[in-house]
DNA sequence: GCGACAG
DNA sequence: ATCTTGTCGC
């Protein structure tokens, strides 16, 4: 199982295949099949997309309770009760009669987000916090999506050259929280072209296991990295330092502005970073990709060629 | 209604 | 992140 490249998409798809006629599952055993009950909202993401209706059978999953729930389709919900009915399921006023006897949950699986935490554990052991202080070149990273394809840019700087790069592959992730990293990295390892400080949207070490997006690509592109993102994670807040578990892991040092180390870094010396290359209300280089990348989702792929001015006139 | 929830 | 109308504040 190669997790830099995994499919979670397909290998979701065909768990919901498993679902035997007859039963019915719920979006958190189909978390718990991949791994991680954190993942329930993304399974209803999942789902929602579906683009083999007949082929992969989404009205068979429902709410924990039995409520027969949401559906994606031009005839909505009442087309769910259908289809369930025809497999031989009651359902009354919108809710499964007998329904842990018609539930299934003996999925066939490998768990893929348990070995993704592993996977993220062995990540945060060669997380370093020490690094240097000088960079020659600097890049940064962005990803904006449609449902099923992410657009992906960065801008290199070196002295007072710029360039800037842009590629778009089709998505076979989806965003679950604390696994953005399997997400977005594969953009990163194209994009990159051996700077010597990666600028990441997203957390380094502000992670439950330590791990977030920019310590993923830090680490494993062997380079110094920060993280600067725009929201909140689950953390303890002591003033501005936001600590996971008793460990200082970043700081917000504007209204929705979060630094935490990618790799190379200690808290302090990343804010330090973040800040010479402050521009307006935001670290340059992050805003100036930001554009690039939403230029690049606007016009799905077909920018040729572009410099600093066109994209900052926007 | 509440809680979590990086993108 | 994206989907999106009107609304609030500078």
């Amino acid at each position: 199982m190669d997790l830099e490249d995994f499919d979670l998409y397909s290998y979701f798809y065909d768990l919901v295949k498993q679902i035997p006629d007859g039963y019915v599952t719920t979006y958190g055993d189909l978390a718990e099949a991949l791994g991680d009950p954190i993942a329930a909202r993304a399974v209803g993401y999942m789902l929602s997309i579906n683009e083999d209706p007949d082929g992969i059978p989404c009205y068979r999953v429902v709410l924990h309770d039995g409520t027969v729930g949401n559906y994606t389709h031009p005839l909505g919900p009442q087309e769910k009760v259908r289809r369930l009915k025809a497999d031989g399921i009651p359902v009354v006023s919108g809710k499964i009669e007998d329904f842990e006897h018609h539930r299934f949950r003996d999925f066939r699986t490998d768990y893929p987000l348990k070995k993704m935490q592993e996977y993220q554990r062995k990540i945060a052991e060669e997380y370093t916090e020490s690094g240097p202080e000088k960079f020659e070149l600097i890049e940064a990273f962005d990803v904006s999506y449609t449902d099923r394809m992410g657009f992906a840019s960065s801008v290199v700087l070196h002295g007072e050259e710029m360039e800037s790069y842009v590629i778009s592959d089709k998505i076979r992730f989806p965003y679950i929280p604390g696994y953005l990293g399997f997400r977005e990295f594969k953009f990163i390892r194209r994009l990159y072209r051996n700077a010597d400080l990666l600028l990441i949207d997203g957390n380094g070490i502000l992670h439950p296991r330590y791990a977030g997006l920019a310590t993923h690509a830090g680490v494993i592109l062997n380079t110094s990295a920060i993280g600067v993102a725009k929201h909140l994670t689950r953390s303890v807040k002591h003033d501005e330092y936001l600590y996971i578990g008793d460990r200082l892991t970043g700081m917000i040092i504007k209204k929705n502005i979060i630094v935490s180390p990618g790799n190379r870094f200690s808290v302090r010396s990343a804010v330090m970073t973040v800040q010479a290359l402050w521009g307006d209300k935001y670290p340059w280089p992050l805003k100036l990709v930001h554009q690039l990348s939403t230029m690049h989702l606007d016009t799905r792929g077909r920018i040729l060629e572009l410099d600093a001015q066109s994209i900052s006139a926007r």
